[in-house]
DNA sequence: TCCATATTTCGATTATCATGGAAATATGGA
DNA sequence: TCCATATTTCCATGATAATCGAAATATGGA
């Protein structure tokens, strides 16, 4: 994972409704949410919920799939690993972890100063 | 760690320069780094260095203190560690978390579904 | 006190982001 | 074919971000 691409994934997860957006489909897990449900419940604007599924979906961190007459979106695990992975490196590379971190105990170890 | 705390972060973090001060920082440790040194390196005025600073520092990922004439910056690893938490959450939270994700196999056993 | 160094704040400029209404595109069903 | 539903694209608007030069602030030393 480039550092251009770690920027557009943290931009894409940076805002708001976009967080949250990307915390439903988590949650919902492969199955997925159509546009239209998520805009509903976050309460905005299917115009507005479509450029920020875009922005997303530019980023890698979510998949697009036609269902009938809805678009399912839903998370992509990989992306976000890779995310996760860059900055577990960041967070810990040369310098000793601190006892209390979860990123320090379990990845670090796992990882090594990769 | 709030959802408008991790907004703020990973806006933080965002930016190529940004991303690029605060690897910076982690490499140089408890030492840290003094904000005139940040903007040679990077190639950038020393008044948008101290931009991005500041806005590392609004959100809580760096920390400064005064040595001499010069203001030295050095990264909040509890902060990151608290990202790093929350992304975590996200990522693994009520899904089956894929075998070849680093996220999964270290972080997940360790932290439970919470 | 006076000056040089280090950093921040201010001001102006340009670019990008976020928003929602309106129109366009695509699918499914009668 | 025709219509309703679902989503996206287009457009305009206001807000925020990123940049750098110039001026202001703070520290240390002569």
């Amino acid at each position: 994972m480039t550092a251009d691409q770690v920027v557009r994934a943290l931009g894409a997860l940076a805002q708001e409704h976009r967080l949250a957006v990307f915390r439903l489909l988590v949650q919902a897990g492969a199955e997925g949410v159509a546009a239209g449900q998520l805009a509903e419940r976050l309460g905005i604007a299917p115009s507005s919920m479509s450029f920020h599924l875009a922005q997303l979906s530019h980023a890698g961190l979510v998949a697009q799939a036609r269902h009938g007459r809805s678009i399912v979106y839903s998370a992509n695990y990989g992306a976000m690993n890779g995310l996760m992975g860059y900055l577990t490196d960041n967070c810990c590379n040369g310098v000793p972890c601190t006892d209390d971190a979860m990123c320090a105990d379990a990845a670090c170890e796992e990882r090594g100063a990769a």
